[in-house]
DNA sequence: ATCAATAGCGAACGCACGTACGCTATTGTT
DNA sequence: AACAATAGCGTACGTGCGTTCGCTATTGAT
C-alpha cells in the first residue's frame, strides 16, 4: 500500500524521525523515544520508522548526534570566524547562553539532559553523550589555552578552574531555564562566566 | 503463604522498598524504577510492593523525598548547630561538595538528576522535585542573607548572583564526578563557591 | 528491458509494565 | 473471646514496548 521511496525521499523521512525525536527527547529523554509514538505522530508504521535504524540504541544515538550538530552548526561554526583565543571564547560563551536560554528544541538543550539521563547507564547511549560532550569542553579549552598563550590571560591563569566555572555557569542557566523559567538566569551567567576569565 | 506483618514490621518493609528504590533511581532515574523490579530484587511479590504506594508517582515521589530527607539529615542538619550567617553557609557548602563527591546513593544526587530528568514533565513528580530542590536553594539563600545582614559580606553584595554560582558549582562537581569521575572536581567546586563569596 | 536493491507497510511475537481483585493469616483493638 | 483491619501473595488483565518477517511496488543500475 505504501511503495518505495527513492533514495533521496529516504533521507527526507529519517531527518523527519530524527527531528521529531529530538524534540521528543529533550522533554522527556533519550528514554521517551518511543518508536511507536513516533510512528503515531509522523503518521507511518512502526516498522517503517524501525527500518531506519535497526535498533532503538541507535536511533537514541542519531538523535542525539542530530541535536548536537544543529547546536554545532548555529552557535559554535558562527563563531569559528573569530580571532581565536579570548576574543572567540567570549563569542562562544555567549552564543551558549543564548543557545541555553532560546533552545532549538523545545524542552531545552538536549545534551545537557542526556548527561545526567545516562551518566550512570553504562552502553554505548553513554559513550556517545560523553563523546559529544568532550567536544564541547575541548572547544572551550582549546580558546582558554590560547588566550594564555597569547597573552590575552595571565600565564599563571588556571585554565581548568575557567572551564569548570564555564560549564559549571551552562548547567545552572539550563537548570534556571527549564525548571523556574528564571528570565534573570541569563544575566547571572553571562556574568558568571566572565568572572570565570578574571581570576585573582 | 505469607501472613500479614505487625504494623512495625511493615514500615521496615516500607523503608527497604524505598531504599531500594532510590539506589536504583540514583543510577537509572526516577523512570528507572519498575515495581516488578523492586520485587524481584527484594524478593516480594508485586502485589505486595504496589499496595505500600497505591501509584507508581507515589512510589517516585516516596523515593525521592526519602533521598532528600536522608541528604538533610547527615549534610544540612549537623550545619544547623553553626553559626547562622557566613559561617554556616560555608559549612553547607563543604558539606554539599562532600555529598556530590561521595554520595549516599551509588549513582549520585538523585534531586540533581531528577532535575533535568522531570523538568520538561508536568506533574505531580516534577512538583515536588521543584519543591525539594527550593528547600534547599531557600537554605543556602538564607544564610547568605543573614551574611550579608550581619556585615559578614559587603552591603552591596549580591545574594541572587552567588546563590547562582553556588549551585552552578554543585552541578558541574556532580557532573565531572559522575561521568568522568574526576577526582578534581571537588577541589574546583570549593574553589567556585569560595570565589562566589568573594565578589569584586 | 531486465532485475537486484530497498522504502515502507501490516501483522505478529514475546515481554514487561502498572494496576485490580480476591484471598489468607496475623495483628491489635474491643 | 470476638472481630475489624491489614501486610503481603497469587493471578489476571490490558497496554505498549522493541523487534521480526514477509510483502509490495518503486527505483536505479545494468
Amino acid at each position: 500500500m505504501s511503495p518505495r521511496r527513492s533514495a533521496a525521499e529516504a533521507l527526507v523521512t529519517r531527518a523527519r524521525i530524527l527531528s521529531r525525536a529530538a524534540a521528543i527527547a529533550s522533554e522527556e529523554g533519550l528514554d521517551g523515544i518511543t518508536i511507536g509514538r513516533l510512528a503515531d505522530e509522523l503518521e507511518m508504521s512502526k516498522s517503517g520508522v524501525h527500518k531506519h535504524f535497526g535498533t532503538k540504541e541507535t536511533l537514541q544515538i542519531s538523535t542525539l548526534d542530530k541535536a548536537f550538530v544543529d547546536f554545532w552548526h548555529q552557535f559554535v561554526e558562527p563563531a569559528l570566524t573569530e580571532q581565536p583565543g579570548l576574543r572567540r571564547l567570549r563569542v562562544l560563551c555567549d552564543n551558549s547562553v543564548r543557545y541555553l536560554t532560546e533552545p532549538l528544541l523545545p524542552g531545552g538543550c538536549l545534551v545537557t539532559a542526556s548527561l545526567s539521563e545516562y551518566d550512570g547507564r553504562p552502553g554505548a547511549v553513554r559513550d556517545a553523550v560523553v563523546e559529544v560532550w568532550s567536544r564541547w569542553q575541548e572547544q572551550l579549552r582549546a580558546d582558554l589555552v590560547v588566550a594564555v598563550e597569547r597573552g590575552e590571560l595571565p600565564g599563571r591563569f588556571d585554565v581548568e578552574q575557567a572551564l569548570f566555572e564555564i560549564l559549571a555557569a551552562g548547567f545552572a542557566l539550563n537548570a534556571a531555564m527549564q525548571l523556574q523559567h528564571d528570565q534573570a538566569a541569563p544575566g547571572r551567567a553571562r556574568l558568571a562566566m566572565e568572572r570565570a576569565l578574571s581570576q585573582p
